[in-house]
DNA sequence: ATGGGGCTTGCCATGGGGGGAAGGTCAAGG
DNA sequence: CCTTGACCTTCCCCCCATGGCAAGCCCCAT
């Protein structure tokens, strides 16, 4: 299998998994013109990649995942352990967006939205945040 | 006023100043023996940004906001548009992060988390997303 | 053999700064 | 007067996870 092929099969940009090579995530064969020779095992891993990606998981907990998912005696409390700290950090994210969409949003609700100058979301980043 | 005092009135790093300077976010002056010297002015400016930063406003809105901050005779319109635009990306980003917690999260349940190999965690990765 | 696509590497860019080096400046103490 | 140490300056490389582009092979069809 070519780069392209796999990329399409993972759903990955060909720029990306020769990204996922050189940072050693996958570590497919090269023929004799040097193009990468991709097997199933390497398109299995790249999908799995994919996935644990698009649910936010970072390169680094992927790695971990993919050792992992390598590993056929591993603790599934290992994956575990991994998916809930990263559920933590999403966690924290959203609340994070939630606190900023609750002041923008008052700020927003505050303002009349027309031609005169007067306007509270202005004012509202120009003075210190209220605690009240 | 120099660096130090500044980023510690508007609750910035010094680096952080500097690198506003460079994009031209702000203008300070300069002594003659080149130390940057900020004004009042400034030194709301930086506040304003920071405040517009920790709402999760981009530099480039930021550019905006400013720029209308600066200028009496704005619409408040304008404002509103800028931060309306924001909250919508505000608002994506959170169902976004809303749409990981929830497969991770079905699938952290699902799993023992105990020394067995078994683990729908890993399942869930290596296999498409099932949509029911 | 020629053309057009696919493959390779390599370098520069993003956003929003952080870290740290190398060197000039300033104020206080001996 | 000299030193010390804190402060300031510019400069360049680092982060993440790619995207874009360019030069130069390679392969297949005509």
């Amino acid at each position: 299998m070519n780069i392209s092929e796999v990329a399409a099969r993972a759903g990955l940009p060909a720029k990306t998994i020769r990204y996922y090579e050189e940072i050693g995530l996958i570590r497919p064969l090269r023929g004799s013109n040097g193009y990468r020779a991709f097997r199933e095992t390497d398109l299995h891993k790249l999908a799995f990649l994919g996935r644990a990606r698009s649910l936010g998981f970072s390169i680094e907990d992927c790695r971990t995942l993919l050792a992992l998912y390598e590993d056929r005696s591993r603790a599934s409390a290992d994956v575990k352990a991994v998916a809930r700290s990263h559920l933590g950090r999403i966690a924290a994210k959203i609340a994070e967006l939630q606190a900023m969409q609750a002041t923008l949003t008052a700020l927003v609700d505050a303002c009349a939205g027309d031609q005169r100058p007067d306007c509270p979301i202005l004012g509202g980043l120009a003075l210190p945040p209220a605690q009240g």
